[in-house]
RNA sequence: GCCGCGUUCGUCUAGGGGUCUAGGACGCCGCCCUUUCACGGCGGUAGCACGGGUUCGAAUCCCGUACGCGGUACCA
């Protein structure tokens, strides 16, 4: 335990909170907690250009819904502004950096006139700083006149020449880069906003945060981060950067990437789609960090309790869809059938059910009837994934099959069906209200085949056709019972007719 | 191109010099259970990227190659 301890989650509000990002977050929040620390929201909204309205809302919720909550925030850097600034200035003063004249086409023309093959991509850095407008180059007078016409500006970081930068990350190891690689960041836009690179070290910083855990994405920026940390007189924070989710056709799991591979990517369509919170959870946390042992269904408390930056992988995971089911019908079998119901019940307000327009009179009491709801939980739970599916693997239960399996007709409707359907029928028809159980259903059906030397198949393949149109499917006796007698004994005479 | 990071079954991973003829999980395949389908049980398939070292001994340490990924913006 390390009260101390100070994690942050920062992410940009351009877009839904990603699943990666989720899994960044959780891997904040094992931390803060095995350490007895603070996790802390910030959120790092210094692009104007591509901020989203409703992307904070969702940040929030989502991270509520996965259980993850932040001990402080969320904070933001827009409403920060002035602190950058001055610490901006203050690494101007100290001749830490400069202020930058230069428009984007002049930038653009730079890069143009030094692009080659052996060059694609000409930096702003040490090589190049001398030929541009800025203070380094300008002189006195004409620095003065820009500054009295108010021309638009940056601060860039004066990276200096021939040093190396080292420093332990928790999940690599030692890391070293060579400033020579690195450009002169913009630490300061033209609208007086700060990038991410200044924004998150002034933060870091005066949010005493003492370990930034964040994707691999960011581990070529650390070194300017480093040096902006020893620029400013601060001590750096403890790095660890995580491998990346990758996309099982390989690369950054992205938004396009995950669409065409059906991997839902937004938290938001997991919520939508009713995955089990503790699955998704659970899965991500495997993606990239194990236990040690071979445990693989953990709670979050367990999670907690094993965390450690040292057991994260330092290879990309791919994103493993059918495991992520795996662990989606594992946590949603250990829930209570009324459970499930209820929230199957208000998937049914929200969206109705799967194929129809609108819910007809029955199909509204049916799906609004707690029992029988939990009735189909109960047939379906161990035959379907995620929550949705009971609907789409049950959508018999509210009305009688208008299609049927083709195949299953088949091979269960034969010459001789229809007599032993009729039998079955005309026995089951006298059955009252409690009677008709499945126990007694199947008694009722043994002694048919028995009397008529065939087969259990010969009678219950046709009739479970012709009650629920499939050929395979819950517990035949059970579902009688579930519909009910008359609702049993009206499907049985369409399917006579049907296929008479 | 340059810089950085990475590389154990198809996938997620355990493994941190001998106990590894490399363990678990998902997936896949088969068998059993069940006169359906699932669930469940049992079993199987499949991997240390390659090449050099170091060492009595290397999946484990070092170097190189290949491949992958990330970065290379007044985006985060």
């Amino acid at each position: 335990m390390n009260p101390k301890v100070r994690v942050r989650f920062a992410p940009s509000p351009t877009g839904l909170l990603h699943i990666g990002g989720l899994r960044t977050a959780l891997y904040n929040y094992l931390f803060a907690r095995h350490h007895g620390g603070a996790f802390v929201l910030r959120i790092e909204d210094t692009d104007q250009a591509r901020y989203v309205q409703e992307a904070e809302q969702d940040m929030l919720e989502s991270l509520a819904w996965a259980g993850l909550h932040p001990d402080e925030g969320p904070y933001h850097q827009s409403s920060r502004r002035e602190r950058y600034a001055m610490y901006a200035q203050q690494l101007v003063d100290d001749g830490y950096a400069y202020y930058a004249y230069d428009t984007v086409e002049e930038i653009e023309k730079m890069r143009e006139r030094l692009r080659s093959p052996q060059n694609p991509n000409p930096k702003y850095d040490s090589q190049t700083r001398m030929q541009m407008r800025n203070s380094l180059t300008l002189g006195e007078l004409e620095l003065q006149e820009l500054l009295e016409e108010g021309s638009e500006y940056v601060v860039r970081l004066k990276v200096p020449q021939g040093e190396t930068v080292q420093f332990e990350d928790m999940v690599r190891g030692p890391v070293s880069f060579e400033t020579d690689g690195l450009d002169d960041q913009v630490l300061l836009k033209a609208d007086g906003m700060p990038t991410y690179h200044l924004a998150n070290v002034v933060d870091d910083h005066e949010m005493e945060i003492t370990h930034v855990i964040r994707g691999e994405e960011w581990l070529s920026s650390a070194p300017k981060h480093i040096l902006l940390y020893k620029y400013l007189g601060w001590e750096p924070p403890v790095m660890a950067h995580l491998p990346l989710i990758m996309s099982p056709s390989g690369g950054k799991l992205s938004k396009r990437k995950a669409e065409e591979e059906g991997i839902p990517v937004n938290v938001r369509d997991y919520r939508k789609e009713r995955y089990e919170r503790d699955a998704v959870i659970n899965f991500l946390a495997l993606l990239g960090w194990s236990p040690g042992d071979d445990r693989e269904l953990l709670t979050l408390e367990e999670m907690t309790r094993e965390f450690t930056l040292g057991r994260v992988g330092k290879s990309g995971a791919i994103f493993d869809f059918k495991k992520l089911l795996w662990f989606n019908e594992n946590y949603m079998r250990q829930r209570a059938d009324a459970e499930l119901a209820e929230e199957l019940m208000a998937l049914v307000r929200e969206r109705g059910l799967p194929g129809k327009e609108s819910l007809t009179e029955k199909e509204e009491k049916l799906s609004g009837d707690s029992e029988f709801m939990a009735g189909v939980v109960r047939l379906l739970k161990e035959r379907v994934s995620r929550l949705p599916e009971f609907l789409e693997a049950g959508i018999f239960f509210f009305d009688a099959p208008v299609q049927f399996d083709e195949k299953a007709v088949k091979k269960g409707w034969k010459e001789d069906t229809p007599p032993r359907i009729i039998q079955y029928r005309d026995r089951i028809s006298g059955l009252e209200g409690a009677d008709f159980r499945a126990d007694e259903l199947k008694r009722i059906l043994t002694e048919i085949v028995e009397a008529e030397g065939v087969g259990f198949g010969k009678l219950m393949m046709p009739l479970r056709v012709a009650v629920t149109g499939a050929g395979s499917g819950p517990d035949l006796f059970e579902t009688l019972e579930l519909l009910g007698r008359d609702e049993v004994l009206g499907r049985l005479d369409r399917a006579l007719q049907k296929f008479a």
